[in-house]
DNA sequence: GCTTGAAATGAACCCTTGTTCAGTTTACCG
DNA sequence: CGGTAAACTGAACAAGGGTTCATTTCAAGC
């Protein structure tokens, strides 16, 4: 049988996809070595590959992880009826998730350049299921004559590009705190699509 | 003397920058070899360091050329008095430049993290001025009453990582014109600080 | 305690990298 | 037309890349 108390695989395996994700956001997927990221787990290189069959598929699979991750928690949530309140959840939703895992998201939107067409397929499918999401909720709210939206697409995709750009400059312990930046940014969002923000 | 008619080195020296430019911006500065770039302008690599101390000044001229363009171009505007006016200007250059320069943003964004300690600081320099412009625009507006803004530094960085967003789908001949574009963005820039859109 | 097999080593594979440089080409100047 | 210097070649360098694999390690189960 296999070993239990001990073994070190169960470690081991989390721990390389923890280092890599780390290294990959700070340095860039092609900066970064397979003996780099060894190194800071504590192993050979030939040790990575009991775990990954190559470096493409550590990053596809880092990517498509996070993107499931994402539209999982979003699924979670409740459905508001009221656009307004749907689109101030969805951008709370949005800047905390992203700001709670600044790696992934760098390397997700970042990093799409470096897949192989097949991998880059799924991971754009993903991200495409995500946006629509709130693109939905932008159509019914101009629908309902509570967005005023000349164009739900681009608003979708600048909306998304605000709320993302916490991971530039966020910090835990800075200036402001988590809840007060999630307020701020809903509140911008809610006002760029020419609705007042909730209260 | 030096040769002028016939003479390559100032059709070579530009070439080299621009394919640079296009190449580091499609795969990532790490990721693009000096030879790729040699063959894509018809030279062998050596060729290069003839225009360039090595591949990290290339990048750094490269985006230290960008900024300080940028905010040469940004500097030639007038300064109108009304604040929503000059919001709604700032959004209108920021998105015009940076949809014809698609690349040399991307890259001047996303290959910082590539640049020795020294390049850094000075290209940094740099973006924290362009960014100071934004800011003082929306603090003079929350001043004079017309902006509703809790924090006039994030709503700066959250302005411009809504219109440098348009980079990441806008094309030349899709759907939208450029004209258009411009527009809504500033529009929503406008909105979303709280100031009803110019007309 | 001995066997077993998963976990990890470490050396090797071949390829590509950035960079250098002695030598060749080329087109202008005098 | 010959000399000159700029422009470029092409081969070499040492270092590092991803990946493979025979071998060693060692805790778990009998």
């Amino acid at each position: 049988m296999a070993r239990k108390t001990g073994s070190h695989s169960e470690i081991t395996g989390p721990r390389i996809r923890a280092v890599a994700e780390r290294l990959f956001a700070r340095h860039g997927y092609a900066a970064v070595s397979m003996r780099q990221i060894a190194a800071e787990v504590g192993v050979q290189a030939g040790a990575l590959y009991l775990y990954t069959p190559d470096k493409q598929s550590l990053l596809a699979d880092m990517m498509r992880e996070h993107l499931e991750g994402l539209l999982a928690a979003l699924a979670d949530l409740p459905a508001p009826p009221d656009p307004a309140e749907a689109l101030a959840q969805f951008a709370r939703f949005h800047v905390d998730y992203h700001i709670l895992r600044p790696d992934a998201v760098f390397i997700a939107y970042m990093e799409l350049r470096n897949l192989e067409p097949a991998h880059f397929a799924q991971v754009e499918a993903l991200r495409r299921r995500y946006e629509d999401a709130l693109e939905a909720i932008l159509q019914r709210g101009r629908d309902m004559g509570v967005f005023s939206l000349p164009d739900t697409k681009l608003a979708t995709l600048a909306l998304i590009a605000m709320l993302t750009g916490v991971t530039n400059w966020y910090r835990e312990g800075g200036r402001l705190g988590r809840a007060e930046v999630l307020g701020i940014y809903a509140d911008m969002a809610l006002k760029a699509v020419g609705a007042g923000p909730k209260r």
